[in-house]
DNA sequence: CCGATTTCAGGATCACTGATATCT
DNA sequence: CAGATATCAGTGGTCCTGAAATCG
C-alpha cells in the first residue's frame, strides 16, 4: 500500500485546500468570498450576461447564482434588469463600484498566488499550471 | 487582468474539485467517505493510535474525529479502548473486517486515480505529484 | 494550576437535489 | 406540449470556533 501521504489525489487535494484557504483570506479582507470574485470578473472579461450563463461560465451552481448575485446588487456592484428580448432571463451588469471592486480583489489574489507559489520557481509554476489545464480538459 | 480560466489557484481549486469528486464516488460504493480511508490508512501504516494522533495524521479536525472513529466502530472496523497507562486517551485499533475494508477501498481509489490522471502521461504524473509535494511543503 | 485529550454544540461555506413558477 | 430560466427550500460534508469534563 502506498503511504497516504504519497496518495496523488490527495497531494492535490491537500494543495487545493491550502491555496483556498490563503485566497479566500485575501478577498475578505475586501469582505468577498471566491465566487464574487469569480463573477465579477467573469461579467468584465465577456460582459453583460444571464444568470445561466454566469453559472457555465463561473462554475457557480445553478441554485445558488441568486444568492451571488443578490449580495453583489446589495453593494452596487452589478445591475440586475429583465430581458427585455427574452422575459426568463435576466441580466447582469457591472457596475463602476463593481469594476472598483475587481480591481481591489485583483491585488489581493495576486498577493495570495505570490504566497501559495512561493516554493516553486517560475518555470515549476508554469508547468504546473500546464499540468493542472491538462487534468481539467482544457 | 489574466482570463478567469488561467489563474493558477483557480486552477488548482477546480482540478481538486473534480478529483474529489470522482474518488468521493469511488469511496462511496463501498459506503465510505475520505475521512473513513485516512484514518484505515494511517492505521494499517502507523498502528494503534490515539484520537489526537490520527487528527495530525490524516487532517481530520481535532473535534472531528470522534465522529469518524464513531462510524467506524459502529461498523466494526475500528475498535476503542480506553487507554491504561493514560486514562485522558483512547486506543484506536484496526480490526480484521477494517483491514478487508482498507483493501476494498484501496482498489476504488486506485480505480478513481486512474481516470483522474487519464489525460497525463506516467512521467507528467510524477512531475505534477512533485510539484504538490513542494507546494504543501514536503 | 497548567496542559493535554476527548467530547459536544454550533457556525459558515459549499456542492448538490428537487421542486415550483414563469416564459419561449 | 417540451425546454429553458430563475428562484427557493433543504441536505450533507467539510472546516472551524469555543467550551466543558476528565486526567497527568
Amino acid at each position: 500500500m502506498r503511504p497516504l501521504r504519497i496518495l496523488p489525489t490527495r497531494l492535490l487535494s491537500l494543495a487545493a485546500m491550502r491555496s483556498d484557504r490563503r485566497v479566500n483570506e485575501g478577498l475578505a479582507r475586501a469582505g468577498a468570498r471566491k465566487w464574487h470574485y469569480a463573477m465579477l470578473a467573469t461579467l468584465a472579461e465577456s460582459g453583460p450576461a444571464s444568470q445561466a450563463q454566469l453559472s457555465e461560465r463561473t462554475g457557480i451552481f445553478r441554485s445558488d447564482v441568486v444568492a451571488v448575485v443578490n449580495e453583489l446588487a446589495e453593494r452596487g456592484q452589478v445591475e440586475r434588469a429583465p430581458n427585455p428580448a427574452d422575459r426568463r432571463r435576466n441580466v447582469i451588469t457591472l457596475t463602476a463600484a463593481g469594476r472598483r471592486q475587481l480591481a481591489r480583489l485583483d491585488e489581493l489574489i495576486a498577493e495570495a498566488e505570490t504566497d501559495v507559489f512561493a516554493a516553486l520557481t517560475p518555470a515549476e509554476r508554469q508547468e504546473l499550471v500546464r499540468l493542472l489545464s491538462a487534468l481539467v480538459g482544457e
